[in-house]
Formats: structure tokens, C-alpha cells, sequence
DNA sequence: ACTGCGCATTTGTATTGACAATTAAGGCGG
DNA sequence: CCGCCTTAATTGTCAATACAAATGCGCAGT
């Protein structure tokens, strides 16, 4: 044990509670002994034990209030694989050099197809924004999307980097609006007849379909968005890395 | 402004360093003035002060080094969409009640194809399992599945569960593997001649295939999925929810 | 000119002491 | 018997100080 005894007092007492917690000695649900106690437990001082105690709480084991004491809440760090994006371009990486092309707007009132497809209540109304994306100067679209924004955010549409930027972002720009959730849902489908010509594809072949729901922060949906991908145009891919919760050991 | 008064001492610095760092104040890269020199100018004690550091470190704005100082490191608290799962199950949502049947193991060297396919080095040797996965009582298979393990991973078609749980997670369980990243990739195929009459589907007709790889803590892959899955039978589909580094704010 | 070592600077760790804020629980009165 | 209010237990906050550890920089020697 040679690294043991430089380690900080602190970092010790967390791994020691930390191991009390895992193998049951504070069983979920149990309160740990008052901080005074613990500190003359590992003869420390008041401080140091809080230092450890923090880590533990920001580990999530623990849950600290006052007059409670502390609550075991967890009996072991949440390991878990997570897919992190800090921009909605991330969500769908298309190659850096593609371009939307906006082909129709109108204003729509949901009927039963579109209610069933979108998830949302019949005779709702939504803005629809039809366009077809490029990769560089070719002229095979990589795919038709349909994005369907509330009717309050039509002017998206003006933003001065529309065909670059993910609608989403762009609404979140100019009408203060915030993402809350997004729902990915993939699918495989046929060319429908009226995207055929325009997508450069047979119609009824085979092409992956990729729905995309944002939510805002009052719980509603803003937008939704349908893109239709032909076959062999594009895959969809992503990772998940592992990740401790309360990142931290240094280095 | 009745709250602020009230704020504790460390936060209201935190705040102020947060927003001096977002104003450009102190810009990315700029190094902060030193611990001593921010506490006698703030009014406050070393301790305190170092409080108000540590808020900013754990939410990523600056990082902290002996004999360095804390240097800014982003200007703003990023805000992402995440999707996070504790169990692999998580990642291909599949019914509750849902089972895998094996069809065939073997023993293979990657050709070409197959190491174009997986993305490995042809010639690499794996240990294949060929299943069909069943939703319920259905006689109609959900998808045809080949899961590609290091050969000395073989034995784990002898885990107790293995119908059940999925592959990786009983090889994580029996060799003390660790998934330190998964990597997804979905596309749309057709039906190879080969799976048609075990699917019940017709050769050539439109699947969407999934891809999974595992790679360990060794930085290898230990495990490649590809599965099968026929038109209608499967929807991929996941949530992203909006996450603030350094969680935080109370309650 | 380059390399290695010492040193000074800066953050990390730990102790002691005191008071404030929060809140669960019990007591008191209607 | 119920509800409000007091009370006390527990964590939260803050200060002053001391020493340890890490490391970038300059100086000296080759």
C-alpha cells in the first residue's frame, strides 16, 4: 500500500464511507452518524469530513439536509453510457459542407395522417417548411425534410443563416426559446410518389426515415421534423462513452 | 432585490466570477488573479473564496493548477442534450418480454466482407452467434441477429441468462470486461437471400440494420452486433434531455 | 547553447472556532 | 383533538492560520 498514505484525508474518508455504504453498513435509506460524530470517528476535524461528505453527495450516494442529517440514497455510483451533444448539428453529422435548400412554406392544419405521424392532436396548426439537403455541389439530395414549427415561429425562415443552421437553434435564437427534450425516432420507410422526382429516387424504394421532436421549456412541442434519407445516402450514427457520475480523479 | 442579500457569501463570488468571465473580463485563457489577491479583493477569507473557485471548476469555466493559478477554460456553462443509459437494454428498447433464440455458433475469420463490414482487420478471429430475438409468443421474429465476440468469450453462451440479457453485459458479468464506449450505427439494407426464410420476410426487401460495437477498457473491441430487422417491425428511437454541467441548484 | 537542479510561487490540505439557517419534533393553547 | 409556535438538533457558512505539495522559472554548470 504505498499510495495509500498520500492520499488526502479526505479522499480516504470518502473511500472508506463510500465502501461502508456499498457493502451495506448504511443500508439505503440509513442516516449516516451527525458530522461531529464522523469527524471524532476519523479523528478529523469538522471541515475535512465535509469535504468528504461532499463528494459523496456529489457522487450521489448521499443526500445532506439540515436538521435530516445525511441519507444514503444510493448504494453505488451510477455507471452509465451517455451520448452528449452541445449542438443539434451533432445530432445528425452530416458532412460539414451540406446546405439546406427551402423548396415550399405554408401555414397547415394537422389532419388525422399528419396528427398520427407528428404525435400530436388533430387540427393542430403548424408551419411547415419544406426543404432538400445537399452535400457540396452535388445535385443528388441527401434528403427531404419536412420541419413543422408552431405557427408563432414562422419567421424563422428570415433568419440570416437559415440554410445552414439547425432550425431548432435558430428559434432558440431569435424567440428566447429553449430545448428541454428532443426525441429521436428512426424508422425505415418507402420513397413516397410525391418526393420521388425531387429526391432522385424511385418511388416505394426502400429509404430511412428519421423524426425528430423538440420540446420547450413549458413541456410543448415547438418543432418536429421529418427527413426522408434514400437508401445508401446516409447512416446515422453515434456513440456512448462510459461515465462515472461526478467526474473527477485527476488526470 | 430582496434575495440577494441573503445568498451566501462564496455563491454571490461564484456569480460574479461566472459573470465577469462571461463579459470577457477575464477571456478564455486569461489566467485569474491568485487566491490571496481575489480574497482581500472580494473582502472574504482564502477558504471562502476557495469555495466560490470550486463552484466555478466543477462547472467547467476554469481549471486550477498549483503554481499556475486558475486559468478560464470556457466562457460559458455549456449546456447539452444528453442521452444517458445504465443498462444496454436501454439502448434498443425492445419489449419487455422479448427473448433471443440461438440459431448457430461458430467459430470465423474475418474475409473481406465481413472485416469491411465490421470494421476490423480481415483475418481477425471471432466467435459468432447467430440468434433470432422474439417478441412474446410470436412465431414471427423481430430481427435476425449476429453477435461477434473475442474468441476467448466463447464460453459466455453458458451464462445462465443468456437468452435474456444482452451479450456484452453477460460478458462484462463473466469475464470482468468493462464497455468503455458503444459505438451505434444504423442504416437501411435489404433482406439478404440468407435470413429471408428464418425472418419470414422477402429477400430484398427493405431492413434497417443496426450496428453496435463495444469497445473495452483496453481500448479494443471485444464485441460487434449486427442485427436485422424487418420494414414495420422495429422503430429505434431515443430521448436527449437538456443537462446543465454541475448539476446543482438546489432542490 | 543546453541541461539539470534549486527555489519561490501558487494551490492543496488540514485545524480550530464561532455563528447562521433550516427544519423536524414536541409542547402549548384554542 | 388539532394546529400553531417554540425549541433544539443538524447542517450551512465564514474566518484566521499553518503547513504540504506541485511546478514553472531562472540560474548555474558543463
Amino acid at each position: 500500500m504505498p499510495s495509500e498514505k498520500t492520499l488526502p484525508r479526505h479522499t480516504q474518508i470518502a473511500d472508506r464511507l463510500r465502501a461502508d455504504i456499498q457493502s451495506g453498513v448504511y443500508g439505503l435509506g440509513a442516516r449516516l452518524p451527525i458530522e461531529a460524530e464522523l469527524a471524532t470517528l476519523f479523528d478529523t476535524s469538522r471541515p475535512t469530513l465535509r469535504q468528504a461528505l461532499a463528494t459523496l453527495s456529489a457522487e450521489g450516494l448521499i443526500v445532506r439536509r439540515p436538521r435530516t442529517g445525511s441519507v444514503v440514497v444510493a448504494t453505488h455510483v451510477p455507471v452509465v453510457l451517455s451520448h452528449a451533444v452541445t449542438s443539434v448539428n451533432e445530432l445528425l453529422d452530416y458532412p460539414r459542407d451540406t446546405h439546406r435548400k427551402v423548396t415550399a412554406t405554408r401555414y397547415v392544419k394537422a389532419d388525422d395522417a399528419l396528427a398520427q405521424q407528428l404525435h400530436c392532436a388533430a387540427g393542430k396548426e403548424w408551419f411547415q417548411i419544406t426543404t432538400l439537403r445537399y452535400a457540396g455541389k452535388s445535385t443528388v439530395p441527401l434528403c427531404w425534410t419536412d420541419t413543422y414549427v408552431l405557427p408563432q415561429y414562422a419567421g424563422v425562415t428570415k433568419h440570416r443563416r437559415h440554410t445552414l443552421m439547425p432550425v431548432c437553434e435558430q428559434i432558440v435564437e431569435m424567440f428566447d426559446e429553449v430545448i428541454e427534450q428532443a426525441d429521436i425516432e428512426i424508422f425505415v420507410m418507402r420513397i413516397p410518389k410525391r418526393m420521388a422526382a425531387a429526391l432522385k429516387a424511385p418511388a416505394d424504394s426502400p429509404a430511412m426515415g428519421v423524426m425528430r421532436t423538440y420540446t420547450g421549456s413549458d413541456g410543448e412541442v415547438f418543432q418536429t421534423t421529418v427527413s426522408v434519407h434514400p437508401e445508401e445516402r446516409y447512416r446515422y450514427r453515434f456513440e456512448l462513452k462510459r461515465e462515472a457520475r461526478a467526474a473527477g480523479r485527476k488526470r
